[in-house]
DNA sequence: TTGGACACTAAACACTGTTTAGTATATTTG
DNA sequence: CAAATATACTAAACAGTGTTTAGTGTCCAA
């Protein structure tokens, strides 16, 4: 009987209604100004009714995330293009920038804000991540094989890359650089040339 | 008369005992499990009390960030002691990670948590970071002078060191990073490597 | 048609930061 | 010294949060 499989429909549709509805909130307002109440006026539900769909908030955050993580996957196969494994990560390197840049909110919540964390029980379940990271870590492997890069080891180079990306772009999400009032140039500038000579001084 | 400077005296001493009491909530049991309300019994005082002495949260936090920053400062003075350049900066490097290690929760107040930040209305106007800050770029630029390092401006010099340690950092404080299960060592172990192996690329 | 599963919600609970109105004490003034 | 004023403090309320409980009405199966 299709009765089953009906409501399992309907049950996996109000899912998505729920968590289209946060992400909505989520990259418009950002992690502050969101929360179940106003989810459940959104899409015109009471707040308990989440909890039927929903362990609690945290939950929900992760599957925010995971639609996060899914772009960022997107964006990459649109962006990073090259075959040279050099050129290729310069592309990587900006792209992950770009997409900083064009979805701040969705960085904070995959790379910063803990909640989404707290969904998985088991620290080492978190799989969010893994798709990108593998991608990264593949590819310093290419460099290091045509030593294209001074790094020896793609595990080390890896999360070198990463880490240094990350690092800026939460220094700067959370306004604990001031590059323009240092250098004289914009925020934008500043940031864009430490991730120029990085690359270049990776550079075998 | 003296009574305006006993006042004075009091006063300073009641923003001395919330802040001792937030500090020491803050190191315990870190952000999450840190209020107003808590701070308040914690002194013996009701809540409203705090709000004769503070404005609003973010600005007391804004002052356990500032402790947290004179307690790195100290780390540094103690850590830092060799002269040649680029040993100082090795040493400086892991003096830094050093006090996150040591002050996990400190570290994330003074440079991921955002609450803080609100504080100051004009973004340009947070001082906390700039003695680190300033210390490193000198440290940089000496590095540079004496051709020890393959980077040719200070500033992106120090935004780049620094953006790299934030970024591992940062990443293992929010559990981004899984180095154990992608290296078969330790988290740690995989942090190190990733620090050195960076070191020694950035040498000239 | 009856019985039970299911979807949903109003209301409550236990928190949070913050404000208001009022009290009791300390200080200044007449 | 007494009256007026300024100060220090708090109880209670307000507006918000995530989450749970108890109960209602609808849909489906026997």
């Amino acid at each position: 009987m299709g009765i089953a499989e009906r409501k399992e429909r309907e049950k996996a549709d109000m899912r998505r209604k729920i968590v289209d509805a946060a992400i909505q909130m989520f990259v418009e307002e950002g992690y502050d100004k969101m929360s179940i109440r106003k989810i459940a006026d959104k899409i015109e539900y009471s707040p308990a009714t989440i909890y039927l769909y929903y362990k609690d908030k945290d939950e929900l955050l992760y599957d925010v995330q995971s639609e996060g993580f899914d772009a960022l996957a997107e964006h990459f196969r649109k962006a990073v293009t090259e075959k040279d494994p050099y050129r290729r990560l310069k592309q990587m390197a900006w792209a992950y920038v770009n997409f900083y840049r064009e979805n701040p909110q969705l960085y904070d919540l995959m790379f910063i804000i803990n909640d989404p964390m707290n969904a998985e029980e088991d620290e080492e379940d978190w799989k969010n991540g893994d798709n990108a990271y593998d991608a990264l870590q593949q590819l310093m492997q290419e460099c290091i094989d045509n030593k294209l890069v001074r790094f020896k080891n793609a595990v080390v180079a890896s999360i070198s890359v990463w880490g240094f990306l990350h690092g800026l772009i939460s220094l700067d999400l959370r306004c604990r650089i001031k590059v323009c009032k240092l250098s004289g140039s914009d925020l934008e500038e500043g940031m864009e040339d430490a991730i120029n000579e990085y690359l270049r001084i990776i550079k075998a």
